[in-house]
RNA sequence: GCCCCGGUAGCCCAGCGGUAGAGGCAGUGGUCUCAAACACCAUCCAGCGUGGGUUCGAAUCCCACCCGGGGCACCA
């Protein structure tokens, strides 16, 4: 396509007025630099820096806070694809600074992590230097498209006066520990109010040891259960591939990490964890304040995965007890045996010499002693990969311990089973299993012959014995039976009511409570990378770990020769992580006085996730250059503070892909409330309204062996068959990018028609929120209305304005107000592509009308601004008007005449239209009924028939009912 | 397997109880042109995934199913 002439570009050479290409290119590049030099959209403070004395009383404005998700800047450059969102917001901006707000736009630079370090390691190019020229490209694209962002504000997470903020967040994390008893659902307090309470006595030191009499590291083992940034040794995800530990949210659900798709293996390793689960309460609850699509609300709520149930002791041995977590007690008496996860502590302890008399051989393992079974079905699952474990899900393993726990409630002996069916870490690695009210118990009692008892009330007309069941019976809406003793009976109670007695007898007695399990874990925070954040953190001689204090940040990113990291064989299991950061003796080894006086220290040489920069750019946003603080709590206050209309505060648009479901907005999501409980911001939210915006699809050729060939060189032929080459090849839909060879860039649709044609065609092509397929052929649609209302201002031949000075007709009135009525409900709905429709819908009608009065090309101007900007400004000054519109109110509809002045009313006879009448809008369901039974058609079609009922519904519709 | 979202003209999409069509692309015919491209004018095209139900009336509401896209998936 590139390769072709420009068509446009001739016809203008031609004829210098008309609205082509080139005309679009200086109109464009013109403007843009206007903008840029007269900082036509940097958006005032209300304190600090970027306050502007000339821009009034700012607070008494209304804010408008529009963010896209932060991009990571790609080396491959955009492809159309990609600005989708970034159009949508500056849009939605630009109506929103012509509707008298306030508005912060900007777009920074997520620019740490794995892409980058991969990247470099493949150029040997430092991360720095292609990741800014990467950043450099990017802007220079995205300047092109004319996004009025705010250039002051746009940070990038690399720069070392933004990650001091992130390493200093990270400080008051650290610094801090949650307080369950403190206001509502608790909130994090700083450790220094703990450690003052351990050493009052006020709280007593867990163990029972005496604060004053611990060792520096006994100390800091201890505060390391309370911290909300601590390290530990977890079990955690290993990927040799990577040479890197990843979180639980960035490995797949077929045990492969997202990025790179590697094995993932299960490893016990000190690592950095956020303790993101003392929030699960409020992660969830404060869903509410929030305007989220109901799909992310829902994927956040299941990946917290809050469960209330209620926790159990069974006896077994003497003395000892195995507690486990179910969501079912009222199934307590179907209880009929037990399973351990492998990896679950008591195993070793509850393991006899012998098996017990009449083991069935199944239960054995083929193992001469319980101990031998248990221990080779331990190795067996650590062997297993996380997909191994996935892939055999399907089949039920397991070895009896030899073991038997007695049932509470019923009194009887079951036995006690380890099986990797149960995992280690959800609830308490150990559960009572019901099969017959369980799926993947009744799947594990029948591969081991164990026995069943019914004790819900089959409602789906199965009998109750669970012998002559394909499947456990699971449902809540029936009511308990066979679960009654001396002195508990939960006989023809709800499952419900059912729940709640049993849990209240287990607290009686002492065995048990109710209680609330989640399913999130804390969040690994360390990688193993160069590329990324370093830990503020040193440790001792004695290997105590400190804290730096703020005056010592930022930590810098040391600028080392090898800065690859230490990958493995993808499969190697065995492997175990080294930092990348060790490897550099001079900046590791550090002098340092943290206040014993000037000592030798190791540096942390795990670096932060990626996600770390992305968890607080909101804040830096609103102020970026405050060297004092975090941001401004007047400014902060301003953008963000909970209102009315948003209660738990946040940015009041963000716009972004739905895949950003769980991670960022839940970690940003924590790092918010954090900094809020302790002080630093007034909102609780980050983001109030969210809208995932749908991705840009596009054809995918393929040629006879499946590979795809250059999409832009393929031809269709008529009978709709396509051809490469003379070759036939297969067409299907598929992501836009570089490996399928159907890449369009942003650059070369705005060579050929302009950024403004671009623009309106992205907004165009459909709902924001769904993804569509890309057409370069309907482009051109854009930009003949882009032409057709240029001359319906300009004339092409003599670039003369050809408006008139008339006063529009009351048609050309009412079509002007029905455009601005809709096009105004569409831009505040984010509804662009209908919003097109209305004014491409006016403009045709001028062309039709054969001239334009000013006033409605004015009006016609300022609406289509937001959407194609250039075009606008240049109209809008050839107007007569000096200096942008930005600033300019937007037009609003005169009731008069938004509304038609007739309407066309349909007659029905039953439901069948049989005649119309023109009449006016206000005309009541009386007169139309009249008007309607009088109509010669009307009375022709019903004949002889009884009229059995007419209904009215005026001034579009009456059916009459005969018969 | 479970949970979301979507199936309207050849294509992208409006309409979301009341005439199936706002807008765009493509197609067809014409104007312009020596021809063509561009542009302009005109025009063709579907009964709304399928099957039931509610209603005077259903693309629109309800139920079931089919197809496409996304998410979750031994979480006790």
């Amino acid at each position: 396509m590139s390769e072709t002439t420009p068509a446009a570009a001739e016809a203008a050479a031609t004829e210098p007025f008309r609205y082509g290409a080139t005309l679009a290119a200086e109109i464009e590049s013109r403007w843009q630099d206007i903008w840029e030099k007269e900082g036509t959209f940097n958006a005032p403070n209300p304190a600090g820096a970027l306050a502007d004395p000339a821009a009034g009383d700012v607070v008494s404005k209304p804010h408008s806070f529009i963010m896209d998700m932060f991009p990571y800047p790609s080396g491959a450059g955009l492809h159309v694809g990609h600005p989708l969102g970034y159009i949508a917001t500056d849009v939605y901006a630009r109506y929103q600074r012509m509707t008298g707000h306030n508005v912060l736009h900007t777009l920074g630079y997520d620019a740490f992590g794995l892409p980058a370090e991969q990247h470099a390691v493949a150029t040997g190019q430092h991360p720095r230097i292609t990741t800014e020229a990467a950043m450099a490209n990017m802007r220079q694209q995205l300047r092109r498209l004319g996004l009025g962002h705010d250039p002051r504000r746009s940070i990038a997470t690399i720069d070392p006066e933004y990650y001091r903020w992130t390493q200093w967040i990270f400080l008051q994390i650290f610094n801090s520990w949650y307080d369950q008893e403190a206001g509502e659902g608790g909130k994090a307090r700083p450790i220094a109010e703990l450690i003052a309470q351990f050493e009052s006595g006020e709280r007593e030191v867990p163990g029972g040891g005496v604060w004053a009499e611990l060792s520096a590291a006994e100390r800091e083992e201890l505060l390391g259960e309370y911290r909300l940034a601590y390290s530990k040794e977890v079990p955690v995800n290993w990927c040799p591939g990577l040479g890197t530990v990843l979180a639980n949210e960035e490995v797949t659900a077929d045990g492969r990490s997202e990025r790179g798709n590697f094995p993932v293996f299960k490893s016990n390793l000190r690592q950095w964890m956020m303790r993101i689960t003392a929030y699960s309460d409020r992660l969830i609850a404060d869903l509410d304040l929030l305007d989220w699509p109901e799909a992310i609300k829902l994927q956040q709520r299941n990946w917290i995965g809050r469960s209330e149930g209620a926790r159990v002791d069974f006896a077994v041995g003497s003395g000892s007890a195995i507690t486990v977590f179910t969501t079912r007690p009222d199934t307590l008496f179907g209880a009929t045996y037990m399973v351990l996860a492998p990896e679950h502590a008591l195993v070793d302890s509850i393991v006899p010499a012998a098996w017990p008399a009449e083991t069935h051989e199944d239960w054995k393992g083929g193992a001469a002693t319980p101990a031998e079974a248990v221990a080779a079905y331990r190795a067996e699952a650590a062997a297993k990969s996380d997909v191994e474990r996935q892939v055999d899900a399907k089949v039920k393993t397991g070895v009896f311990t030899g073991a038997y726990a007695t049932n509470p409630v019923s009194g009887e002996p079951v036995p006690v089973f380890v099986a990797d069916y149960v995992l280690m870490g959800y609830g308490t690695g150990a559960i009572m299993a019901v099969p017959a009210h369980d799926h993947r118990d009744f799947a594990f009692a029948r591969a081991f012959a164990l026995p069943m008892r019914c004790v819900v009330q089959p409602t789906d007309g199965r009998t109750d014995d669970p012998s002559t069941w394909d499947d456990a019976f699971d449902t809540y809406d029936s009511v308990i039976v066979n679960s009654a003793h001396d002195d508990l009976s939960l006989d023809g109670l709800s499952v419900v009511e059912a729940k709640a007695a049993a849990t209240e007898w287990l607290a009686g007695q002492g065995i048990g409570e109710g209680t609330v399990n989640y399913r999130l874990r804390d969040w690994l925070f360390s990688r193993q990378r160069y590329w990324g954040e370093p830990f503020p953190i040193v440790y001792d001689a004695d290997g105590v770990m400190h804290a730096l204090p703020e005056s010592m940040l930022p930590v810098e990113v040391p600028v080392v020769e090898d800065y690859s990291p230490h990958t493995y064989d993808p499969f190697d299991s065995t492997s175990s992580p080294k930092t990348p950061l060790s490897r550099n003796e001079d900046w590791v080894n550090v002098e340092l006085d943290l206040g014993d006086g000037v000592q030798t220290y190791r540096r942390e040489t795990n670096t932060m996730p990626n996600w770390a920069g992305s968890c607080w750019y909101e804040l830096r946003y609103i102020d970026p250059a405050n060297g004092e603080k975090v941001v401004d709590p007047a400014n902060e206050q301003y953008w963000l503070g909970p209102t009315a209309q948003k209660p738990g505060g946040g940015a009041d648009l963000y716009v972004g892909g739905a895949e950003h479901a769980v991670l960022h907005l839940l970690y940003a999501r924590f790092w918010h409330k954090v900094l809020h409980d302790l002080g630093h911001v007034s909102s609780v939210e980050p983001f109030h309204k969210l809208f995932n915006q749908g991705m840009i699809t596009a054809d995918v050729y393929r040629d006879e062996r499946g590979f795809p060939v250059p999409a832009a060189e393929v031809e269709e032929s008529g009978d709709g068959r396509y051809f490469w080459n003379g070759e036939a090849v297969k067409r299907e839909a598929g992501k836009m990018g570089k490996s399928l060879k159907n890449a369009v860039a942003p650059d070369e649709i705005a060579d050929e028609y302009g950024a403004d044609t671009l623009r309106l065609y992205e907004m165009s092509m459909g709902p924001l929120d769904v993804s569509r397929p890309w057409d370069t052929r309907a482009v051109v649609g854009s930009y003949r209305f882009l032409q057709r209302l240029w001359r319906n201002i300009v004339s092409e031949a003599t670039g003369e304005l050809v408006v008139t000075e008339e006063e529009p007709d009351e048609a050309t009135l009412r079509a002007l107000h029905k455009a601005i009525d809709g096009i105004r409900g569409d831009m505040a709905g984010l509804r662009f592509n209908t919003a097109v429709a209305k004014a491409i819908e006016l403009n045709n009608f001028l062309v039709k009308r054969g001239s334009t009065p000013r006033s409605v090309a004015e009006q016609i101007v300022l609406m289509v601004a937001p959407l194609a900007p250039h075009i606008a400004e240049e109209l809008w000054r050839r107007l007569g008007h000096d200096g942008t519109l930005t600033y300019t109110d937007y037009p609003v509809a005169d009731p008069a005449y938004a509304v038609a002045e007739a309407v066309t009313c349909v007659i029905q006879i039953k439901g069948k239209v049989k005649a119309r009448l023109e009449v006016s809008p206000a005309i009541t369901d009386a007169e139309l009924e009249a008007l309607a039974m009088a109509d010669p058609a009307v009375v022709a079609a019903i004949g002889d028939a009884p009229v059995r009922k007419v209904i009215a519904r005026a001034p579009k519709l009456v059916n009459i009912v005969t018969g």
